[in-house]
Order: C-alpha cells, then sequence, then structure tokens
DNA sequence: GCAGTCGCGCAATATTCTTGCGCCTGGGCC
DNA sequence: GGCCCAGGCGCAAGAATATTGCGCGACTGC
C-alpha cells in the first residue's frame, strides 16, 4: 500500500488515542462498517504505520517522580565504542528514550527514576561506568507539560 | 488500592509491551484465570496506573523524518506567561512532548517534523511566535536509538 | 477457633472479531 | 459508448473473547 486517504488519517488518530478502541467503535467513529475498518487497520499494522500498541502507565503512579534528561559526550568515537554505548544505555529499564544527536554532546538520554538517590545510582554505577564516557550533564524535568503526545498525520500522504 | 505484587508487575510489563494482547492470553501470560486477569487490569486503570493504551506509530513511515529537542527561554516570567506558553506549545501537534526544566533554558520540546523545510515553519511561525520566548536552541536527533521505551517498574510497591 | 474479607476459578451470557461472499464503483481499453 | 478488471465495501455466520454472578478457599484479626 502507498497512498492513504482521510479515513487511514482518522483510524491513525483514534488509535493513537485509544489503542484499545472495539472496532466496531473505531468502525462507527470513521463511518466504515467493522469488516472494512477492521480490514484497514490490518493492512496499516502491515504497512508498518501502527508499529505496536502500548499501554501508557502513569510516572508519577508507578513512583517516577524524576524525569532526567542526560546529555553525553563521548571520548574516543568509533563505530565499535558507539554500538557498545548504544547497547548498554538501551538495556538500562531507567533509560526510556536514546538519541543520538547534533551539537555538542554526543547522546541525549531521557530516563525516569524514583528520585535523586536512584538517579546518582543511574548516574555513577550506570551511565558513567561506560567505557569512553567522559561527561554528563543532567537536566531535571520539573514538571512536564506533555509527553509522549500523538504524532502528527498531517504530512501522511 | 495501594499495594501491588508481582502478578501486577507482570500485567503491566506486558501491556507496556503489548496493549492490546488478549485478556485470556495476558491471563495465560502472568497464570491467572481470564476473569481473575480482567479484574486486575480493571483494578489497574482505575487506580490511574495505567493511564490508557496507545497505538504506537512508525514516525519514518509516516513522513516524519525529523526528531528535534528545542530549549526554549522565556523572558520575562510571570505565572500568566508561563501558563500560555504552555498551552500554544502543547497545542501544536508537531510537538510530542514538551517540559518545564532546570538549567540555562526553560523548557525543553521535543517535536517531530518532516524536513528542515518544516521545521523551520514550525519554529518560525509557531514556537518563535510566541511573545516572551527570547531564544531558541535546537538540537537533531541524528539517529533514534531507543524512544517511548517501557517504564521501569521495579520501584514499584 | 471463628467471623469477615479478599481474591480466585468456574460457567453462562453478551459482545466482539474474523472471514467468505456477492455487489458496486471507477479506470483503462477496445 | 460499452466492456472488463481490480479494489473496496457491507452483510452475515461462525469462532473467539470479554464480562459478570456465584460459590469456595485462604488469610487476618479478634
Amino acid at each position: 500500500m502507498a497512498a492513504y486517504d482521510s479515513t487511514d488519517r482518522a483510524i491513525l488518530d483514534r488509535l493513537q488515542t485509544d489503542g484499545r478502541i472495539a472496532n466496531v467503535d473505531l468502525a462507527e467513529a470513521v463511518a466504515l462498517s467493522p469488516s472494512a475498518c477492521l480490514r484497514r487497520v490490518r493492512a496499516l499494522e502491515q504497512d508498518g504505520l501502527i508499529a505496536g500498541y502500548r499501554a501508557e502507565l502513569d510516572r508519577a503512579r508507578l513512583g517516577l517522580d524524576l524525569t532526567v534528561f542526560i546529555e553525553l559526550k563521548v571520548g574516543q568515537h568509533s563505530r565499535k565504542t558507539a554500538a557498545r554505548i548504544e547497547s548498554v544505555l538501551s538495556g538500562i529499564p531507567e533509560v526510556v528514550a536514546c538519541h543520538v544527536i547534533s551539537g555538542s554532546a554526543d547522546f541525549l538520554v531521557e530516563a525516569a527514576v524514583a528520585n535523586l538517590a536512584a538517579y546518582e545510582r543511574l548516574l555513577i554505577d550506570q551511565i558513567l561506568a561506560i567505557p569512553a564516557i567522559v561527561d554528563a550533564r543532567s537536566t531535571f524535568a520539573i514538571r512536564t507539560v506533555k509527553t509522549r503526545g500523538p504524532l502528527p498525520l498531517a504530512q501522511l500522504r
């Protein structure tokens, strides 16, 4: 499949908001029969547009009161060290997101931890323990206005 | 409800990975009968631990090739301007996350856009158009190692 | 030891998912 | 203009799943 219409967009839009909506209700919301709707959803999954479904948990209620952004600098760059660093970082449960970035740092990591003590353990024992990481600069989220918001669909063709 | 056990954790863990798993299968995965499992899930939803369910879309396939982090500085701070800025920022579809942060900037925004042209429009027409925003520093994600990863559950009591 | 509470599994019912099928529509081609 | 084909739809039936009431057993606190 290569072209998507406004119905597909409506489906994606709805599923981004409520990923567990019954197909019957989704169908009604986008003005299709359940069978046609389900076929569209399956096609979107097949195409990889829908990568999966996730339950969205509440950080505060989980006891994760601290969201921290950590910029990391790497000493000697090489394909090998980069791969190693990435695999270690993404294996840390507290690491919720991780990007290779432009600018003065090399990685931007988002971590969710319970408190400052947990943050310290994460930073010292896990992140700074990675060889080749020479610097870390942390920024704390004082308040989260929006997180994991829906992706825009306007550009979809 | 106030105390959670390892079965609750297992349920949350599973639902974070596959938010649309059939209750029958979830029940089997956590070694419960379907009815008991469903009651647990409902309780977790009621408690707000499960905030909702979302379809996870693929940015690249949506045509969102650029993830940008934008640090914003605010000129004169006041409760009112802060509230205004937040509401405008979270209303922008491209803004996928937004935090009030510590450090030299005031806001950290994550935006998903199609390309540099779209980024420019977002920055100039939408973000810098907000009064009281005096500076913006953008960092581009060269590659995304991990995004919207599962939250850690180890600290849950 | 006993009553109360909580959470479980079972089973029946309601709801939903899923798939085959025939129909309609629109585009390309004589 | 008319024909043929492909794609997508709705309908309907059967399969699977969700949902709820109910009784039972285990643990708690007295």
